[in-house]
Parts: structure tokens; C-alpha cells; sequence
DNA sequence: TAGTGGTCTAGACCACAAA
DNA sequence: TTGTGGTCTAGACCACTAT
């Protein structure tokens, strides 16, 4: 969804959250939107999806948009791909670096970046922490070509913002394959568990908007701190 | 995304595997799509969407839209609502009915389905299979309310279906949350292994497109033989 | 029957990639 | 500079809900 749609999103969550439609539990319709910001309904239309994918709200046609009851507890969507901080804007969320070297790729890792033996990459590992509880262990590689210096610095903020900020870089999409994995020691210890416990494995490929891979990484999650959540239409 | 949209994207998939863009790796242009199918713009990008959220295709601006290389494996894709059965059409789907019985709602099944207590629910627990593997053992509460009828025999085929086609039951939405859980004595059983064996637990509520709640379950996933796979734009 | 969201068209202009 | 996909508008008609 466009820039424009997500600010309208905004807007109405706002009003949402004040409690402006408890009583019906209905938002102003289309035609209402429209008029209130003067945009086209091309665009409340996104607004309204926008809202609906984060199952804020679902429209009945022939009805209205009926606001959804509030969900209770901290999941993480799991299609979102800007990282942990812009999932969680009112929390702490802080990332230790355990690891940040200049490496090699091996035949394994070349295979699965689709890039020559022996590039380059950045090898990154992290704990990362919302509201100082450990959430989650990721190791991240980012090939040099695109991502020509880091720091630890750089590396306990926000590298997508780095990146896309500093660097320039265009994001295209990402794919996920998530699965269950067993903690080995260090995974374990540093997210305060046992070895052997089971979590929650998401291994994430990271593509740029030319459709280049620049990023893969092995997320282990803490199978208590830890929960997702995804909601989809079933038209 | 709308039947025309799917239609079509369904008609440029099969040129993609045909192979009559491997050449260039890219599709014909909007413009030529739209000449192609005497559609409108809004069509094909819609279809072009599709594509791109089942990780067929990339658009990229400026440029084209590009084929994506193939992946490699069975995933299940965890935004689908359908069930298993239509996300593997080319495979042998079978759902074994471990138990179907007219009970009714306990406070805490109560509570999440959004009822009354004591309210008439069905239960059943299915093993799900794929090529022969189990890969799901799931317990569900329907809503006697909306699904009036059921049996074994409708049990052990596509479920929504059934509700969609034949009680005329519209859908709207499904809320999921994703954890890890352990398999209990009886779900090991069932699906090959071991009681205290680590699973992916998908809890999953469905809403009619009225709002309303009517199916709860929760489903616990083979460690081996499930795999689940997400695509995301970055944007 | 009136009102609402869903689908679709036609056309404009913008942002970006590649030549 | 040209051609591509991205955003946005205005307006039409359809499918459905509620009365």
C-alpha cells in the first residue's frame, strides 16, 4: 500500500482508538472518507485495507466497516519485513551484537545468497530484546557487494534503516520458510533457555528491488517471548 | 483479489511454465497484457499481484515484471484459509476423522469462540495427510448455530466447502497465532512420533463475512513433514 | 427500495531503469 | 529520452444488507 494510504490508515486508527465509533462500531462510509480528506476513493479504499490487513476493522459489503473487537497480548505479524523496531514502535527494543565479522561465503551459504564461493559477506549476530525480555537469536548474512561497510555501531540500531537511509538500497521482498528448529548452547544461553528446547525457526531471504539477494539469515525464536500473528481474508 | 484477477493470473502462470518467457525472464508488459486479454489496467495488475504474493513474479519499476527463479520443496503457505486441500491440488489430500461428536462449549472455549456457555458446538479432530505423511492433527469447534448438520462422511472431505457450497455459509476472515507447542500422548501417536516432540501450533478463529465467529481450532503440525513458507513485500 | 462496499474502466501524471 | 511500473482520480455498474 502506498505512502498516501498508510497515512489515511493512520489518520482513521486515531480515531478509532479515541473511541470517536464505540458506539456504532462502524467508520463513516466511503463516500464520508472521501469527503472528510478530500482523496479519491481509490485511496480510502487502500486506507481501509491497510486497516483491515492489521485486522483493526473488516468491511461488509452492503453494510459498512465494522471496527474489530481489541486482541489481547504482543504477537508479531509475521509477514512484516522492516525488522522488530518498526513492529513495536511504543517498546525498548534493543539489539546486543554477539558477533560482527568480514567473512567469506562457503559453498552452502554461496549457494543459498546465489553468489560466488568465497564473496565477501557480513556475518552478523544478535539478541535481540523487546522490552528487555530476549525474543530473539539471529544470525544475518549481507553480502559486501551491496552493503560495503558496518559496525557495531551501525549494527545494534536498525540495520534496514541503515541501509535504506544511508546506503540508498531498495527493498524488494523477502521470503520466509518458518519451521521448528532445537536451540544449540549458544543460542541457548543467550536467550536463557535449555539446549535442545525447540523454537520457532524463521529463515528469511532478502531481496532488493531489482530483484538482487543481499540478506539471508537463521532467526530462532524464544518459544515463550515469541508468538506470531496473521490474519487473512478468505475471499 | 477478485475472480477476474485470479482468472487471469491463472492464464499467465500457465505461460510462465510453459516456459514462453524463459528466454527474458520477464513478462510482456502491462500494456501488452492489456491488449492481450482486452482487460482493463486495474485487471492486470491485480493478476500481476496475485502472482507476486505467491512468489511467481517481481515487478519491478522502470523495468518489467520478472519471472522468479523456482523454489525448491513443499511449503504450506501460512495465509491461506482454504485448507490443506486447496493449497496441494496436485496432491493426494486425505483427513482421517479421529472423532466428531455434538458437545458443548466449556467456559474457556466459551470465552474464544465468543458464545454462550454450554452453547451446542461440533468437535472434530482430524489427522490430515499429504502424499500419504501426516502432517496435521487438528481439533476444530464448529458453531451448531451455523453448521447445523454434520457428519463423518462430510468430515473426511473439504470441510469449508461443504459450508460454503452446500450450507451457503459466507466467509470473511481468520485470525491465526503461531507457537510452539508439545505434542500430548495421543497427537504423537497419530502423527509418528514421539509424545513430548516439538510442534508448530497454529490457533486459528474463522469469521463469516458478517463478522461472526463460527470455527475455532487448533492444529498442531509435524516438526518434518509441515513447512511453512511467507512472502512479503518490502515496501 | 435505498444505501453500502466490490469490481471494473479510462485516463492522467509520477518515479524509476535502461538505453 | 523512452518505456516501464506506481499512484491517483472520476465515474460507472454490480452484489449485498437492511428497511
Amino acid at each position: 500500500m502506498t505512502v498516501k494510504q498508510r497515512e489515511l490508515a493512520g489518520k482513521i486508527l486515531r480515531r478509532i482508538e479515541s473511541g470517536e465509533f464505540s458506539e456504532t462500531n462502524r467508520l463513516p462510509t466511503e463516500d464520508q472518507l472521501i469527503e472528510q480528506y478530500g482523496v479519491s476513493r481509490y485511496c480510502v479504499r487502500g486506507a481501509i485495507a491497510v486497516l483491515a490487513e492489521a485486522g483493526e476493522v473488516f468491511p461488509v459489503r452492503g453494510s459498512g466497516v465494522f471496527v474489530r473487537e481489541e486482541r489481547d497480548g504482543i504477537y508479531m505479524p509475521i509477514s512484516t519485513s522492516y525488522g522488530i523496531a518498526a513492529d513495536f514502535p511504543d517498546r525498548k527494543v534493543v539489539s546486543q551484537v554477539r558477533e560482527l565479522a568480514l567473512t567469506r561465503t562457503d559453498e552452502k551459504l554461496a549457494k543459498r545468497m546465489r553468489c560466488d564461493v568465497d564473496a565477501p559477506v557480513w556475518r552478523v549476530v544478535r539478541l535481540r530484546c523487546v522490552d528487555d525480555l530476549p525474543v530473539s537469536y539471529e544470525t544475518a548474512w549481507y553480502l559486501k557487494e551491496y552493503v560495503p561497510f558496518l559496525n557495531e555501531d551501525i549494527a545494534s540500531g536498525s540495520l534496514y534503516r541503515y541501509m535504506r537511509d544511508d546506503l540508498g538500497l531498495r527493498f524488494g521482498f523477502t521470503d520466509k520458510v518458518i519451521h521448528v528448529d532445537w536451540l544449540g548452547a549458544e543460542a541457548a544461553r543467550q536467550l536463557g533457555l535449555k539446549e535442545g528446547d525447540p523454537a520457532i525457526c524463521i529463515e528469511d531471504d532478502a531481496f532488493l528491488s531489482n530483484g538482487r539477494l543481499f540478506n539471508a539469515s537463521y532467526n530462532l525464536y524464544h518459544y515463550r517471548n515469541a508468538r506470531f500473528y496473521s490474519m487473512a481474508s478468505m475471499r
